[in-house]
Order: C-alpha cells, then structure tokens, then sequence
DNA sequence: GTAATATATGAATACTTGTTCATATATTCA
DNA sequence: TGAATATATGAACAAGTATTCATATATTAC
C-alpha cells in the first residue's frame, strides 16, 4: 500500500495520542459520556494540571471535544472513528 | 467504561506499537502481502538494523507475524484486527 | 471591585524511545 | 571447512514525552 511520508506521520500521531495508559483511561471514562476535567481527574487518581495537559493532546488530534458551560469545561469523544478505534484495540488485546 | 490499569496499560502499548511514522510505513508495505527484511529496508530508505528493531516490537505485539525461508525471514501483517486499526486510523485522519 | 473556583499553560526534570554502529547468529554455497 | 548473505541484538546517544510545580486566564459569587 502506497502511503505518502505526511499520512504516515498522521497516521502514527493519531496513534501517539492513544499510546498513553493515562490517555487510555481518559477515553475509557469518556465512553459513558460527557465529563468535566475535575470530574475526570477524581476519577482516574490525577491532578487536574495532568489531565488537562493530556486532554490538549488529545483535543488537537481531533479525539475528544470541549463544551465550556460556566466555568466548567466537559469533555466528550469527538466522532465515532474514535470509539470504534477504542473498541477495535480491547478486541485485539482481549482476544487476539 | 470500567477499563482495569492492566488493560489500560496493555492497549496503551498497542497503540504505542503503531505510533511511530517507520512502523506506520512497514505496516502499509506489509498491507499488500508478505516481504523480506531487506526487502522493507529497501522499500523504506531504511537500514536492515533500524527495520530489524521496529520488526521486533511489532512481533511482540502481534502485529506481524515472521515467516523464515532459507536465510530470509518474510513478515506479514498478524491478523485481520491490525488492518482494521490502520484502515479506520487512515479514515480517521483523511477524512475526520 | 475582590475572593474563590475551574481549567490551562510554561518550564523543568525524569523517563522513554528510535536510530546508528558494532557485533552476533544463522543459513547457503563453494 | 570458510566466505558470503540475511537478520538480530546490545550499547550508546539524541530526541521526544509525561508529570509536577508554579503561575495565568476565565468565570461566578459576593
């Protein structure tokens, strides 16, 4: 398969944002719905700076979604691509 | 989603195995069927030494499966989930 | 306005990782 | 057996990265 040297850099960054087990849980967490940051941070046992830190990487390679409402910002899964992604990974870890 | 820190960690390193631009690329060679070290060195502009070492992390991952022949060893894509993951990735970043 | 809360960000440090170079193993051929 | 070829591997260095800490921005309440 022909693969320009750009789509493979993309390619691997898009997969970079999700070679992290802090990333990993965050998405996890993420399935269910729509989370705040602090909300997140509570749930995972991580700072809010960390996580914070983490969701920039995962905003900028189009993974999650902000919606500020007060002074709350909630996070979801940005389009289904990612899910599915998420769910192909667990299928090859668990079974494959 | 509950998601322990062992499967966490382990989807982690999945996604790890396929977040690197040289990986991505012998992945894409490997997608039309099975090739030589030498030969993905050539295809790549790599040295055999350099495709040897990601080789071996893609192995451990199950991501490639190795064939020896004489002296050669020919590798192909594992299983049907890894093309699944580069394919939707590919989508992921060409159109999402 | 000030105080308090939620999130973001920059810098620093510790850790991880990809490549190169040298060397080792394995296989074929003479 | 010895030479040549194909691949693998260990060590070392450079480059990238996740977290922490301190600080900045934004919003709400008073």
């Amino acid at each position: 398969m022909k693969l320009t040297e750009l789509k493979a850099i993309k390619l691997a960054e898009l997969f970079s944002a999700l070679s992290d087990a802090s990333r990993i849980r965050i998405i996890a967490q993420l399935m269910d719905g729509e989370m705040s940051v602090r909300a997140l941070a509570d749930g995972l046992g991580m700072t809010e700076s960390a996580v914070s830190h983490q969701l920039r990487g995962l905003r900028q390679m189009h993974l999650v979604r902000a919606r500020k409402s007060g002074r709350q910002v909630f996070y979801t899964i940005d389009d289904d691509h990612v899910s599915q992604l998420f769910v192909l990974g667990l299928d090859h870890v668990q079974h494959g």
